[in-house]
DNA sequence: ACCACTTTGATTGTTGAACAATACTTCAAT
DNA sequence: ATTGAAGTATTGTTCAACAATCAAAGTGGT
């Protein structure tokens, strides 16, 4: 054991893995998680004193935890006013998938640049929501079509466009409680995202990108519709 | 005028025009704008106190702001050493265009569906800057140059888009205060862009997206090029 | 000169209280 | 029903305090 002595070089880089965070950072994760997770109901406002006694935080490092949330339209700032938890309507919905054709096709055009690993981990989406599927498992269908698209987002292999597809997602996930959206809505599109998948596993990503637009246009159809039904009944 | 009683109905909405603004967003602002003009150099450090007797503002209102803008990756915040300004490097240039050929490629092969004030808003950012070239007004030419490409990811007409774009581009303008750009750096890409935009005024958007395409292999290959000599010299 | 260790000083992280400014509610008056 | 005028609750912002952490200067032994 005299040893190269050069062991500790061979250490896997942690980067910031083990990098402390603020208060006011694990409190935003926490609301995140309860805004997506539909604790916290589309339009419901935040009160800092309320919200503040419950997470034992003072109301200044509650703010900060707002701003973040603000600057990722989680949570909207009317000032003077309050914060409540964004409620997105039709129009959201249309920008949604505008952000969603520009990106995820460009990613999906652009896919034999990929490492065969991103393309892997869409695979791996696609066979998650499967199992899920035999487990009757809606919730769980959900999370892997999630899956499915941020591995999609990755084939960019962008650390950035990795945090704008989080980000439309959970703003997606919003959608789906402003209209209490049918648990099984995903379920359809569990053959597509194995098609898509089959496409890109063989090359073909200009036809797998048709297919991922028909896609967007199918369930950007279906929630509109669930939207103007809603839109009548107000 | 016994009236029909609802012209009020027919006033054009203000929208979000005449919102007040907190002050942690006007501080945000003025930081932004310092970033960006290269005030505030990349790698400097924010101290709390120092600017908050500046802007006459407490520390907790400096804080949210900082939180702002860390959101926008304009300044690194490291935790219990403070806030900096961003200084990027060669592999955030490498992720920026990424970003950009995801993004602005999108969006000019769909720009077939843009309403035409779209691409008009293109051809007003190319005659701005060749406006400014024949003054010789450099920084005009940057400025410009910056509004061509916001104009192309108009071109989507979201404006989520819209918002990643500023981003980008803002960063983008850190990157040339790292590597002390020279003045005439845009000056060779001034006809490039007219090309491209011609050819979206004509209708040829597959082959405007080539042109682009090119566009960002040089820039990105002589950015690389200009930080590697950086990196030699420390 | 060089290494480990302590001490000191400065800065950030977070809290709690305070006050002004604004919004919401209630209720009276017309 | 609409308007106006309190009164109350909430947000916006500041300030002062203290703990936690980091950076730098010293300290001593070799």
């Amino acid at each position: 054991m005299t040893a190269t002595g050069d062991w500790i070089d061979n250490l896997p880089d942690v980067g910031g893995e083990l990098e402390r965070s603020s208060t006011a950072e694990r409190v935003a994760d926490l609301l995140r998680g309860h805004i997506i997770d539909g604790v916290l109901a589309p339009g419901a406002r935040l009160s800092e004193e309320r919200i503040g006694k419950k997470f034992r935080v003072s109301r200044n490092t509650l703010r900060e935890a707002f701003r973040l949330l603000g600057h990722e339209r989680l949570l909207v700032h009317e000032f003077n006013r309050g914060v409540f938890v964004a409620k997105p309507d039709a129009a959201d919905v249309v920008d949604l998938f505008r952000v969603r054709r520009t990106v995820e096709l460009g990613a999906v055009r652009a896919g034999g640049d990929a490492p065969p690993e991103a393309v892997a981990a869409i695979g791996a989406a696609v066979e998650q929501g499967e199992r899920a599927r035999e487990r009757g498992d809606w919730e769980g269908i959900g999370t892997a079509n999630m899956a499915f698209h941020r591995a999609v987002g990755g084939l960019v292999g962008s650390p950035r466009i990795d945090e704008m597809m989080r980000q439309i997602l959970a703003e997606l996930r919003l959608v789906f409680h402003v209209m209490a959206a049918p648990r099984e809505f995903y379920e359809p599109y569990l053959d597509r995202n194995r098609a898509i998948y089959e496409l890109m596993a063989a090359g073909a990503f200009d036809t797998a990108a048709e297919e991922l637009a028909g896609y967007f246009d199918i369930a950007e159809r279906q929630l509109l519709d669930a939207f103007t039904g809603l839109a009548r009944r107000d």
